[in-house]
RNA sequence: CGGGACGUAGCGCAGUCUGGCAGCGCGUUUGACUGGGGGUCAAAAGGUCGCGAGUUCGAAUCUCGCCGUCCCGACCA
């Protein structure tokens, strides 16, 4: 390919929505165009890079066993109606209606639409375990989408699922599955992927692991112990405290006036947040009152709180609902909440401390010396609290570390949570009939180039890995209007495309550094630099795009320089 | 959904406060020179100033409404 030919300008300043340096790259190369919010054109590099993702994914999901079906993007609604998730999902489930008036979807994911193949073709223990995987575009109508392909509402997603007869089979697949996951991650290139431990989400289930590329610009926070072997989403994480008990004190009350917030109280009556308890109320799916409390100096995990409730949703309660359960805005008390009104949820941070300070339930008044058990009647205790860095670590007991990651994959042990609702069934040994066990597995195509993109450039553009460089080799020709140059450039070229190697030609009549910038933005691993003054040594320069290597050789030493480079690359074994 | 910023040529921006010919740099086209990190000179093409109303002799500029994009938060397999 020539350079002049490749459709996708690049630009010499960043357009300005871009922020992050995978945006920022991806215009400036031209990657890709933006249609509009979250939705993008991928433009010939971006799509060579993503097509050599999806073959590794390919080779990976068969290697354990996947076969390739494709599923629709327009599903029935009805169909989200059986699983149950018509009700669940919000507005990022864009739904319409067909020229017929019947309610459609643009499929988000797949489990309903894979479950129906399921009960129409799996009828037997014999055909199990087997799975089912696709690369296809999802749509979710997302709120906010942001960094350029990190977060986007249409997308490429690898999505797998996997059917079992026993937990244990499923159990061992999911380690496959996994492991698989290891592998792809490796051969894109990713260095810095962890799996954590996350919340089910959504999506249900009782096991599931999230892949994190590590990044600054990534929008999930991680927990992990020094030495790596605790890792897990914020929106689980747990630490090991410690809390001191001492002897109970009297309940105390004493006037507050216009002290509301922990921060207020808590220097007002000169004692630490540690020693003061927070309430924060919310309202679940069925817009009942909760009230969750944590200790002054933590925050109230909304993720567990949800998980712990067994709600998917959980909005900020207003004031009137506050009042309407007995409880004083700012002032709450865990004493004089009616039990019937709301669902008290009490952090062991408040349940294990003593002569905590917390509202009186009454405009301008705390109590001091709260002491949970003997001060609540009736409450539920549950992990509530959101882990900060420096926390203890569950496992080692040394300080947490948090870091940033994008999230380029999960794993989720499903069970029957949608084989049951649809009635996805087969036969066992004995002829009982019984639900099917699943696992899903999925991968976003486009956020993994991002997600490279972002662990791998410098200040002038990305540094691909071979396996998924949109070009292998880029080949510059300088001073390209002299006819040795040309000539030189040419059979190289030649030579080049006869081997087989991916080369993107540039022979643009250009000044060098102009050709240079574009090379780097297009990023191919390996660059060759003809020029009079090479060529006045019989020779033609060799550079590896990360800086680290450089080279003269002869012409038919420089071809056989690189394919050797490019076999060695993508000669990949586990 | 809450808060903030922005919208003028393909990209980056000035002009808007204080109404009066639509500008600059980069990129693109043509030619010459140049030749190892976005070069120089000359010429050229390229605009419903986000959209719609209104005020005015006259609106990119003032007023009202709408749309879009980005950032922070909420939300999110």
């Amino acid at each position: 390919m020539k350079l002049a030919q490749l459709v996708g300008q690049r630009l010499k300043e960043a357009p300005r929505e871009a922020g992050t340096p995978s945006h920022v790259y991806l215009l400036r190369g031209g990657y890709a165009r933006p249609v509009a919010a979250g939705i993008f054109t991928l433009l010939p590099l971006a799509r060579k890079v993503t097509a050599k993702i999806e073959a590794i994914i390919r080779r990976e999901m068969n290697r354990i066993g996947g076969q390739e079906v494709l599923m629709p993007v327009v599903l029935p609604e009805e169909l989200w109606h059986e699983s149950g998730r018509a009700s669940d999902v919000g507005a990022e489930l864009l739904r319409f209606r067909d020229r017929n008036d019947k309610p459609m979807v643009l499929a988000m994911t797949h489990e309903e639409a894979v479950c129906q193949i399921a009960r129409s073709e799996i009828f037997s223990y014999r055909q199990l375990p087997c799975m089912l995987y696709q690369i296809q575009r999802k749509y979710r109508d997302e709120a906010r989408p942001r960094a350029g392909l990190i977060r986007v509402r249409e997308f490429s997603m690898k999505d797998a699922y996997s059917f079992h007869a026993s937990q244990e089979d499923l159990e061992h697949y999911y380690q496959q599955a996994h492991q698989a996951y290891e592998r792809i991650f490796q051969r894109v290139g990713l260095t810095d992927v962890v799996s954590i431990q996350s919340d089910t989400g959504m999506m249900g289930g009782a096991v599931s692991h999230e892949f994190m590329a590590l990044a600054s610009c990534g929008e999930d926070t991680l927990l992990m112990s020094p030495d790596g072997s605790y890792r897990a989403n914020r929106e689980v994480a747990t630490a090991a405290h410690s809390f001191s008990r001492e002897e109970p004190l009297p309940l105390e009350k004493v006037h507050t006036p216009g002290k509301q917030t922990i921060e207020q109280v808590a220097e007002f009556l000169g004692a630490d947040k540690q020693r003061t308890g927070k309430a924060v109320f919310y309202l679940d799916a069925d817009k009942k009152l909760v009230y969750a409390m944590v200790r002054g100096d933590f925050e109230v995990n909304e993720s567990k709180l949800r998980k712990h409730l067994g709600t998917l949703r959980l909005e900020p309660a207003d004031e009137g609902a506050i009042r309407a359960a007995g409880a004083e805005p700012g002032y709450a008390s865990p004493m004089d909440i009616a039990q019937d009104k709301a669902r008290m949820v009490i952090d062991p941070s408040v349940a294990e401390s003593s002569n905590l300070i917390v509202g009186a339930n009454e405009p301008d008044y705390h109590y001091r010396n709260f002491n949970y058990s003997r001060d609540v009647k009736e409450a539920e205790i549950a992990d509530i609290a959101t882990v900060r860095p420096g926390d203890p670590c569950p496992v080692t007991g040394e300080p947490l570390l948090e870091k940033r990651g994008i999230e380029v994959g999960n794993i989720f042990q499903l069970g029957e949570k949608y084989s049951r609702p649809m009635q996805c069934t087969y036969l066992d040994e004995q002829g009982r009939e019984k639900f099917l066990l699943m696992g899903c597995y999925g991968i976003g195509v486009g956020r993994t180039m991002a997600a490279v993109m972002e662990q791998s450039h410098d200040d002038y553009g990305p540094v691909w890995p071979m396996s998924i460089a949109p070009f292998q080799v880029h080949l510059c020709a300088l001073n390209s209007r002299k006819p040795e140059v040309r000539e030189a450039a040419d059979r190289l070229y030649q030579q080049l495309q006869e081997a087989e190697v991916e080369v993107i030609y540039d022979d643009r009549n250009e000044k060098a550094g102009f050709m240079f910038s574009d090379a780097d933005l297009i990023g191919a691993p390996l660059r060759l630099v003809v020029s009079p003054k090479t060529l006045a040594q019989g020779q033609v320069e060799f550079k590896t795009r990360d800086g680290s290597e450089k080279a003269m050789f002869e012409q038919e030493q420089a071809v056989a320089e690189i394919c050797k480079r490019v076999e060695a690359a993508l000669n990949y074994s586990t």
